[in-house]
DNA sequence: CCGATGGGAATTCCCCCTTT
DNA sequence: AAAGGGGGAATTCCCATCGG
C-alpha cells in the first residue's frame, strides 16, 4: 500500500513579478519564484511515505491554478520545468523510508501571458495549460472565466506520482498541496512618504497644514480611507485630519496643540521629535515620516509662547492636567477633544 | 491648359489625439481633425483656377505622409475619406470660372496603428499605405524608418486632379499643398500648477520654501530646466530657486524680501497680491498660481516687522533704496542681490 | 560579460463625462 | 441616447543597475 504525501514545507512569498514571454526569452530565467521566508529562499515541499518495497520512483508534478482551483494559463518555467510545469523525479531508495524527502523549487519563475486587447493570447494559453492535463482537483478550465482581474492571482498544486514495481505511473489521490494564492506584485500596497512640507512645524501654532509626497501613487482616492497621526514619543497620538488627495500627494492638519501635554523627556529641547503616520485603514498598511516641532515659530522665530522649561497650558484650553498618555482627536471639526487612556 | 493650384487655407491643429481601429469601430469617429484656428474649426484647402473649358470634374486626394514627404502609415477616415485617404470630387461649372474654391475636411479623424511591441500591425499598416499609391513626391515609403519617435509626427498632403474633356484622370503636378506637421498631443508641454503650499507667505520671513504640486508628470526631472518667479504688480519680479523636483512636485524657495520694494498699491493692503510662475525653459510654456503675501506671521500671527503703512527696509540691507522696478534673482546662494531696470 | 531585478516609460485601451 | 473628447488605468516592454 503506497501512501504518499505531500505537503507545503514554505510557501511562495505573497506577491510576485510575473515575467512575459518577451522577458525570459533567449535562455534568460527572470521573475523567479521565491519562498516567503526570505529574499532568496525557495518554495519547498516535503514529500513523506516513499518506500521502495511498492514504488521505484517518485514523480512530483506542479502546476498553476486559480484560487478556485482552476487550471491558470500562467506557467511554470526555469529548472525542472517542461512544457509549462515542474516536474520532479526522484528513484527510491531503502535509505528514503521512513525520511522526509525535500523538494525545492529553485530557478524556477512564473511566466504571465497577454490577458488584454485582442490578441487572443490568453485564450491560446488557456489551451496550452488544457492540453498539460495537470488538473488535480478535476474542474474544466472552460468553465473558468479569465479576466484582468482575476488572473493575476494563482496557487500552485502539486501531486505526487509513482512507478509501481510494475512500471506503471499511478497518481497519488491523497498526495496533492496546494501553495497560498500568489499575487501580482501591482496589487501589494505601496505607502511611503517621500517627503513632507513644511519638515518642521510649531509647536504654538493654532493649526498647521502639512503636505506629504508619497514615493508611490496613493492605493485610494478618498480621503477617508486613510487616517493620520501625529505620534510622539511616550505614547501620545494626535490624531490629524485628512483634508484631500492627489494622485502622490497628501493634505492633512495638524490640530493645534495648546493645551496639550507634550513628552515629558523633550522638555528642554529645543524641538519636539515626533512622527507623522498615515494609516490606510483597508489594506492596515502605515507609513511613517519625521518630523519636529519647534518651540520658536519656524517662520519668524517669535516666542509668543513661553518657552521656558515647561510651556503651561495656554489658558484657552482651561488649564487642563497634563497626563500620561493623551489622545487627542479631531472629529470633523476644528474643536480639539482629549481623551485619556486608562 | 490646366492650371489647377492647390494651398492651404486653414492649418490642423499643432496637436492631435490620435485614434486607434479599436477605438472608431461600430461607426463611431473620434480623434476628429480640426484646424488651427479654434476649436471646431476644420482644416481648409483653396483650389483655384478651375474651367470647365478643360476640365470636366475636379478630384482632390489627401493621404498622411511623415513630415519628410515619406507615406505614413496612420490613415484618414471619416466624411469623404476612402481607402484611407481624403478624396473629395466636384463638376466643375461655368460658375467656377475665376473663382477660388474652398474645401473643408470636415469629420475626418486620423487613425494610428500599434506601433510598438511585436503585432506586426505596423508593418500593416505601412504596406497598406503603400497599396494607396498616393505618393505626391515619390518617396519610397520602404526607404523611411518608422519608429516609435517619429510615427507620431505627421502631415497631410493634398494633391488636385482633374478629368479632362475627353474623360481622362490627370493628375497636376503643380497642385500639391502639404499642411504643417500634426504632433501626438501626448508631446505637448502640460505644465499646470494645481495647489502650492503653502498658500500664503509671511512678507517678512527670511526665506521660504514652497512646494508647488503640479496637475501633470513634469516634462524634465532638471530642476535647472525650470525658471521660478514671484510676480508682483507694477512689473516687479522675484526670482526664486528651483531646489528640486518629483514626478509631479516642485520646490522653490522664494529668498528673502526684506529690504526690497514691495508694491505702492499694496502697501496698505493686509496682504500683498503676487503671482508664482513657473517657465519650462526648454519649451517656455509657464505656469502661474496665486499667492499672497502676509504682513503678520501666518504661523505665529507675530509682526516682528513693523507693519505701518509702508515698512521700511531690514538694516540687514543696508536700506537700500526704494526703486520703481526691482528684479531680484537669487543665483545658487542664498544672497539677494538687486538689480534695477532702467 | 551575462543574467536577474526593479523601475518606469511607452503603448494600448477602457470608460466616464459632456455635448448634441 | 449616442457620439466624441478626455482622463487615466491596464498592459507590455525597455533599460539602467546590480551582483555574480
Amino acid at each position: 500500500m503506497v501512501s504518499l504525501s505531500l505537503s507545503i514545507l514554505e510557501q511562495p512569498a505573497r506577491y510576485h513579478r510575473f515575467r512575459y514571454e518577451t522577458e525570459i526569452a533567449g535562455g534568460k530565467l527572470g521573475g523567479l519564484l521565491y519562498g516567503r521566508s526570505g529574499s532568496k529562499s525557495c518554495v519547498r515541499l516535503t514529500l513523506r511515505g516513499a518506500d521502495p518495497a511498492v514504488c521505484r520512483t517518485v514523480i512530483v508534478i506542479g502546476g498553476t491554478i486559480s484560487p478556485d482551483g482552476y487550471p491558470h494559463p500562467f506557467y511554470m518555467h526555469g529548472d525542472s520545468c517542461e512544457s509549462g510545469a515542474f516536474q520532479w523525479r526522484r528513484d527510491i531508495t531503502a535509505a528514503d523510508v521512513g525520511k522526509e524527502i525535500e523538494i525545492c523549487l529553485e530557478k524556477v519563475s512564473l511566466v504571465c501571458v497577454p490577458h488584454g486587447g485582442s490578441s487572443g493570447k490568453l485564450q491560446k494559453a488557456i489551451k496550452r495549460r488544457e492540453d498539460i492535463q495537470f488538473n488535480p482537483f478535476n474542474k474544466k478550465i472552460s468553465e473558468m472565466k479569465y479576466t484582468s482581474r482575476n488572473v493575476r492571482e494563482l496557487r500552485l498544486v502539486f501531486q505526487a506520482y509513482y512507478i509501481d514495481l510494475n512500471g506503471k505511473t499511478v497518481p497519488c489521490k491523497g498526495a496533492i498541496a496546494q501553495t497560498e494564492v500568489i499575487s501580482d506584485i501591482k496589487f501589494q500596497t505601496k505607502l511611503e512618504i517621500e517627503e513632507a512640507h513644511p519638515s518642521e512645524g510649531y509647536v504654538h501654532a493654532k493649526q498647521q497644514e502639512m503636505w506629504l509626497y508619497f514615493k508611490d501613487a496613493l492605493p485610494h482616492t478618498d480621503a477617508s480611507q486613510y487616517n493620520a497621526f501625529l505620534d510622539f514619543e511616550g505614547e501620545q497620538i494626535v490624531q490629524c485630519k485628512v483634508l484631500w488627495l492627489k494622485k502622490q500627494l497628501m493634505s492633512i492638519t495638524i490640530p493645534s496643540l495648546r493645551g496639550s501635554a507634550l513628552p515629558e523627556g523633550s522638555a528642554t529641547a529645543d524641538r519636539i521629535e515626533c512622527s507623522i503616520r498615515i494609516v490606510d485603514l483597508k489594506s492596515d498598511v502605515a507609513a511613517e515620516h519625521e518630523f519636529y516641532l519647534s518651540r520658536s515659530c519656524t517662520l519668524c522665530n517669535s516666542l509668543t509662547e513661553p518657552a521656558h522649561k515647561r510651556s503651561r497650558c495656554s489658558p484657552s484650553n482651561g488649564g487642563q492636567p497634563e497626563t500620561e498618555i493623551a489622545v487627542i482627536s479631531l472629529p470633523a471639526s476644528d474643536s480639539v477633544e482629549v481623551k485619556t487612556e486608562n
